[in-house]
DNA sequence: TCTATAATTTTGACTAATCAAAATCTTTTT
DNA sequence: AAAAAGATTTTGATTAGTCAAAATTATAGA
């Protein structure tokens, strides 16, 4: 059985993949995520492979096995129940929850995870908007594009938002940058650096390319 | 921050001492209910003592200090809480619990123990008739014996089981060996190793000592 | 009291996970 | 193409937790 943390590295190593679209992590962004130091990151990626998690590629990075990559999905299936059930049940606000997620994603059992998901109602998203990924490990790829990635005057919705740090989290709450909402791009001045978006009730918000990075959203009809 | 090995020997020399009203528990017992060998308790003592939760009495044995028996209260609290969540929100069975309890007790924040805590509407009893410990580590110690130590004719109501073992669990339930169930001793053979309850219903139980020594109740006045 | 048995401790070894700092590659800049 | 900067790997060390088996001590029976 998986220790937690290869089962957070492998997680990690998955998130990447799909966010990125690379197929091989280099070492240092694994360290970073994982907050360890380059050497761990690189002896752990060998004992992944030899427990036949990974490939690694030395001096390029890693990429998840067909059996790594179920362990990974499941993991983020789990990872995303429970926030979803901290939000739901227990009334937690979004802010809160991914820690208590990363140590939780852990200690529950396939069992419970099932009972969980069912006393949810089988929830799709997680309560930053991301997929929860089936049972089967099949994740919902949405064509969703980072903010910064729209032109002036396109409406759009928020789809998600991928940061999880508290602060920006609590800030985005405030502006009504959740799942769902419908903003319009009013201003976006690519040298300084900057997006000025609007709700249709007329909420302004401004946003760094570096935060607009961070939130999700697919153009809307309207 | 102690590490969960570290939790699951105090919260289990927590519960010896509890139940064997006993101040020094011995090495080998902590051994078993571990399940590690007797040499792997000896050098955890010593570690445990070094970080102050016990006092190690060399081929004695092993009692919490203030500090120790604080953590033992807190994980008995997280154990017994997460039990009743299982059970009352999950649907579990009393006899599927105990295992996941015992890995979710090391995940859980003090922050989400006190939101499920109010969600379950403070509990003071887990499903298997165990009293829950308060926030501030307080115990409510019920009277209560093993049947064992009833006589012929005493009429008795079930307050609790001790053994944890999934069968013999399986095997209470359906004798309706459960708290809160009245029951009468109608037979008593110490010789025999046996005792021969009835509830007010006529249904019958049979139970050896062993098992007898399990279940603890208390004198009823009919 | 002496000896057999039971309990406990010691010793030596191992695995997982980590760090600091030195060594080695790679990539980018002059 | 050489030097500088950046990324990665190696090396040597540490800590927690564990086991097997030998050594020691306590306990109980004869
Ligand atoms: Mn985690
Ligand atoms: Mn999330
Ligand atoms: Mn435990
Ligand atoms: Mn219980």
């Amino acid at each position: 059985m998986a220790t937690s943390t290869v089962e957070n590295y492998l997680k990690e190593i998955l998130v990447i993949t799909l966010d990125d679209e690379i197929s091989k992590v280099p070492m240092g962004q694994i360290a970073k995520v994982l907050g360890v130091t380059p050497g761990t990151a690189t002896s752990m990626a060998k004992s992944l492979e030899r427990d036949g998690w990974v490939r690694y590629f030395p001096r390029v990075g890693v990429s998840l096995t067909r059996k790594g990559r179920k362990l990974a999905m499941n993991m983020l299936r789990r990872h995303r129940l429970l926030e979803t059930f901290l939000v739901e049940t227990l009334g937690f606000d979004w802010d809160e929850i991914h820690v208590e997620a990363e140590e939780l994603e852990h200690a529950i059992s396939e069992k419970v995870l099932e009972k969980l998901d069912d006393f949810l109602g089988r929830p799709r998203f997680d309560p930053h908007g991301d997929p929860i990924p089936s049972k089967g490990g099949m994740i919902q790829q949405i064509a969703s594009k980072p903010l910064s990635d729209f032109e002036k005057d396109t409406n759009l919705r928020i789809e998600s938002i991928i940061d999880q740090n508290k602060e920006f989290l609590r800030f985005a709450r405030k502006a009504k940058l959740i799942p769902g909402q419908l903003f319009k791009i009013i201003g976006k001045e690519v040298c300084a650096d900057s997006i000025t978006l609007k709700t249709s009730r007329g909420k302004l918000v401004n946003l760094g390319f570096r935060s607009a990075e961070k939130v999700l959203a697919l153009p809307y009809e309207s």
